[in-house]
Parts: C-alpha cells; structure tokens; sequence
DNA sequence: GTTTCATTTGAAGAAACGTTCAAACGAGTC
DNA sequence: GACTCGTTTGAACGTTTCTTCAAATGAAAC
C-alpha cells in the first residue's frame, strides 16, 4: 500500500527510524490527514468559534439572537463598560456575526448568523449536560 | 412593569438620566437578560469554544475524530512539535475533549466528546458555506 | 452654530496564550 | 542496571487579547 513499512513498523522493530524520522503508524497519519479540511476551512472555523470562545462574546451574541439592543442597553445586560461592549461589537461584525442599523444617535445590533447563534446555544446545552456527568472539565 | 419610565424613555425624552445611570429600553434588557444562560454555564460553553477557537486545536480534534494516534503521528499530522501537541492535548483532556490510553511507550488520544466533535464539523461546514456568500469574516 | 449624548476609536497596560527549549519521567530492551 | 525513546512537564519568551481611559465622531436638540 505504501512505500514505507505499513502499521506497527516501530512497535514491531521493523523500522529503524524513530518518531522524529518516520511514523508509528503510517496509514493511521494518512487517514487522519485525509479527513482534514482545507486549511482556510480550518482557518475561519478556527476563527468563528474564538468570537465565541469569551464568556462576553457569548452573552452578547445570545442576548442580541434574543433581542435587538443599542450598545447602551447590551452594556447594561452585560454589566459591562459601553466601549468594552463596542470593541467586542466591533470584532463581532468583522465576523458577520452581528449586524447593525443606526437610529438617530442609536446603534441598533442583532445577531445576523443563525447557524452560529444555534452552535452557540447546542454548546450551552452541552455544558448543561456535561454537568450531570463525570467530565472534569476544570479548565480556568 | 417597572419602577422606571418603560420603553423609550430617553428617545422621548421622559427620562432625566443618560445610558450610563438609566436604560433606553428597559423591557428589551429585562428580556434580553432573561435569555441569558446562568453565569457558569456561559463560562463552561465558552471555554469549550475557546478549545475548537484555534487552528491547531481544531485540527487535533478533527483527526482524533477520525483516527486514534500516538502523540507522534498527531504531531506529524499537524506538522507540529511532539511538545506542541503535548501542551494542547494536555489543554483538551483537562476539557475532556480527548482520552487517551498507553500502549507500551506510546500514548493513544482519541476525541472522547462526540458532541463537540458534531458542532465542530458543522462549524467548519458553516465556514464552506460562508465562502459562496457576503460575509466579509476578515478574521487575521 | 453650539450643546448634548450615544457610539466609536486609539493607545497603554495587564493578563492570557502558544511555542520553544531543556530536562524529567517511565516503559520497554539489552 | 544502563540504555533507548515516546511522552510529559516547567520555564522563558514573544504574541495576542481584553480592558480601561481619554479623546474624537456624528446625529439630534435648542
């Protein structure tokens, strides 16, 4: 199948490269490179789910899924400084995560990505879940 | 409703207080705020987006999704230090995200939370299909 | 035109993150 | 027991990220 040894060269002493040189398990690499999407794939879904990654951008984009705010208000939600609010809004609508209309002196934002807005309340139910099971996830 | 003026206040001018002391709608950040997730909830799903928030990380998980690998074959999949992967696999078992289980010298990681593994995959679907549309998504 | 006020922006400082290097660990092999 | 080697770990370094403060912008009110 392959040109080097296949499965188990190094457990079997077949080979005589190491880990630095050659692989354990050559088939295994190419299955798991083979199901790797593109990189600007991995890139942007990198991407999309760090606007999401921030406890602040999480409030934000699920209180403005439920409800149009100016920035004023979403600070008040958040218990936040309005120009912390409107830097995180600023990232946001880089993203196209967020939109916006202006009224008057008003920034009216919504959530413009449903598909994120659903990932992100799937990824709140999960953490409800996860609760009632043995996962430690005690991360900081 | 309320002890304060309701809806529009300061647009219409009712009320005496800027957006710093009163709210411009104060019923849509009553509902908005009721949206909201409990507090540790948001923290949990937010640093479980922050895992799959970063190029590296998505694409270990992907590949643990597919195959199981020693930290060596992972590291040669990601075209990554052995150490490098090390820390960010240490990063995702304290999350949960990955098990793994020893084998004579080696050590095997496989994504141990299906569900995560779900919203990641539709992520980076979500970031296939972003490409044919008008979303700017200017990310670094 | 001046004032008021919501919002945006830039810069500075602190904190968190990711990578690298060197060393330690631990399970096999001789 | 000494050795090999995959893996883990800790510390150091540079980078990114988040927050804060002060100032600028721009739209309405007078």
């Amino acid at each position: 199948m392959s040109s080097v040894e296949t499965a188990q060269d190094v457990i079997t002493g077949t080979a005589d490269g190491c880990c630095e040189v050659f692989v354990v398990d050559a088939e295994r690499v190419e299955r798991a490179r083979a199901a790797l999407p593109a990189e600007h794939l991995v890139s942007v879904a990198a991407a999309l789910f760090k606007v999401i990654g921030h406890p602040t951008r999480v409030r934000i984009l699920l209180a403005l899924a439920a409800e149009e705010l100016c920035v004023c208000d979403l600070a008040q939600v958040l218990d936040a400084t309005v120009s912390a609010t409107s830097h995180q809004l600023r990232n946001m609508r880089a993203m196209g995560l967020v939109h916006f209309r202006t009224e008057g002196k008003l920034a009216y934002y919504r959530a413009s990505d449903p598909v994120m807005v659903s990932l992100l309340q799937q990824g709140v139910e999960h953490a409800r879940d996860r609760r009632s099971e043995s996962h430690g996830g005690g991360g900081t």
